[in-house]
DNA sequence: TAGGCCATCTGGTCCT
DNA sequence: AGGACCAGATGGCCTA
């Protein structure tokens, strides 16, 4: 914080702040009246004070939108969080969590409908009516789910990704899926904790 | 007390 | 020009 107007230049005139007319050359140069150069001074002094008020309250605005945008970027997350499984303990995952748990959550929904379609192709049970198809549009995390979302740099995280989705135990290994679809999953989300 | 998490401010950049 | 988005900086709070 502070020096927000450091440096600052008078964008509608494009004169500089600091030293509008310190100059002892000014003067001496001026051919006016000095109560024309008075008014003058003080017109611009006052131009310029309404330039560093009007910046201000730029400022000021700017500060305020952002604030609602981390709101509303919170608002998001809690909504995400009370669509997440609860863990019995009641912690609030913190926002990191939040997401690479909604993202391990997502992974681990879509392969239990994998598996279970494929287990009702072998017994020639009717399909899901959700089938792995209606997941294109979601990412894939079964394939690629370290870089579905984005390039960034939490996708590339080992801390859940390697462990997880993005290497995925072999198929045989899901079977924690229909065990508990709920709190099983702290165990098998290390990244969350 | 160090470290983690968070909210806020701030300046820069991009977009409409 | 103004708003949205982003990332860095800063300070407060909490916990091990």
């Amino acid at each position: 914080m502070g020096g927000w107007m450091e440096g600052m230049v008078d964008e509608s005139s494009g004169a500089r702040s600091a030293s509008p007319d310190s100059s002892p050359l000014c003067t001496s140069r001026s051919p006016e009246p000095e109560q024309q150069q008075k008014k003058r001074r003080r017109g611009r002094a006052r131009s310029e004070a309404t330039v560093q008020v009007v910046k201000k309250n730029r400022r000021l605005k700017a500060n305020d939108r952002e604030r609602n945008r981390m709101h509303n970027l919170n608002d998001a997350l809690d909504a995400l969080r009370g669509v997440l499984p609860a863990f019995p303990d009641e912690t609030k995952l913190t926002k990191i969590e939040t997401l690479r748990f909604a993202h391990n959550y997502i992974w681990a929904l879509s392969e239990t409908i994998r598996i279970a379609d494929l287990q009702a192709g072998k017994t020639g049970d009717a399909p899901l009516l959700l089938s792995p198809a209606c997941l294109a549009e979601a990412p894939s995390p079964g394939s690629d789910a370290c870089s579905w979302r984005s390039s960034g740099s939490s996708s590339s995280s080992p801390a859940y990704c390697a462990s997880s989705p993005g290497s995925p135990a072999a198929p045989e290994d899901y079977s924690y899926l229909q065990q508990d679809a709920l709190y099983g999953f702290r165990s098998f989300v290390p990244g969350i904790y």
